[in-house]
DNA sequence: AATAAATATTAACATAGATTAACAATTTTA
DNA sequence: TAAAATTGTTAATCTATGTTAATATTTATT
């Protein structure tokens, strides 16, 4: 079954009866995306929190001079949504897109509060997840502030080898916050190093 | 009462029963501190998630080079703790320093737990107060990748003007990534603008 | 009020990283 | 397999911001 994967990830943190478990394999919904397609543009209203069961998106803000800033790389077993548009049923300030064929588990504001109220169990779990990701959030915004580009990159190769292997390099140096011009420089540097 | 700050607080987003207030109330800890007290030094065990009633902290982390980088102020009716040690009691990253003569009210992990336990109304509300910080931490990293320095000084201008004005200009400097040099160099050139 | 301590400014010079533009390599499509 | 499209590299030049150091201003202490 297609949302084995999200109940595998549930189960390392809360056990949930069976009964639970058909309950929220019920409500949430199932979807493919091919490369390239949207599953959020910026200015839309953000409906769902989704869950990655394979294939890679990247979340994005689009500046006013038309570039591109990489906030989020989501592979298997990760989320992704503009949680900002989501929570407050606002305008998304970020665009999510598909890297590779993608298939998600999403769950609508609706189905979401639904699941809270019964199954409390998730909501403490969502909460935790959300801890985390505040978490990672602000290390990233010191690390912006106290590394210099290069070990930012060596700080990223080393804690996501695998996204490393699967996206373009110039979408790495989006993520980072440096032009691809310079990231290039940078790994020419260090393969010189050795 | 100290404690009526954070009482308000709550009721402006879930009501509480008197029952569930005065349990709050015997619950948590309330601790003033003096100006330039530590709350919470980097590499200690984070103890207490704080609610400030009064004055302003800031939180930071002392790079390997002896720099110091603002993470975040708390002034009133906000929140501060390392919440990576926090909820994983781990050494912290950050150090909590008052800039103030500073009231907080403080949560022990243990007292935290148990609210969430007791009172299922209040792990809701941190679980929103944590998504929206969540948010705004996001939107942090964007601003420092899309914005030049004058602009992200007037944002946090525009949005902390309260802060501003009790910190002195390093503290912004650090906030905001750049040198002291650099940002008194950025307040002339906005004053010779007009 | 006088001194000391903390904070802010200014200017000369240095540098990380951006920009531009041309080209090279790789991947996709026909 | 060839052409087109996408991705990556290199090098010259430019710019935002950092560094250093001297001085000025404000605030706290005696």
């Amino acid at each position: 079954m297609t949302i084995e994967p999200l109940l595998k990830y549930i189960s390392n943190y809360v056990t949930l009866t069976p009964e639970e478990e058909s309950y929220l394999t019920s409500k949430v919904a199932y979807r493919k995306y091919l490369k390239g397609q949207y599953v959020l543009q910026q200015g839309d209203i953000c409906k769902h929190h989704c869950f990655v069961i394979s294939g890679c998106t990247k979340m994005f803000h689009l500046d006013d001079h038309g570039q591109e800033h990489i906030v989020l790389f989501s592979i298997e077993d990760w989320w992704t949504s503009d949680m900002g548009s989501f929570i407050s049923q606002t305008p998304a300030d970020y665009n999510i897109q598909c890297i590779d064929k993608t298939e998600l588990i999403m769950f609508s504001v609706d189905v979401i509060e639904d699941l809270y109220a019964k199954i409390p169990k998730l909501e403490r779990l969502f909460r935790q997840i959300i801890e985390r990701a505040f978490v990672a959030s602000q290390k990233r915004i010191v690390r912006s502030f106290s590394l210099s580009s290069k070990d930012r990159y060596l700080y990223f190769k080393n804690q996501y080898p695998k996204i490393e292997q699967i996206i373009p390099q110039y979408m790495v140096a989006s993520y980072l916050g440096i032009t691809k011009e310079f990231l290039s420089k940078i790994k020419a540097q260090l393969n010189a190093e050795e």
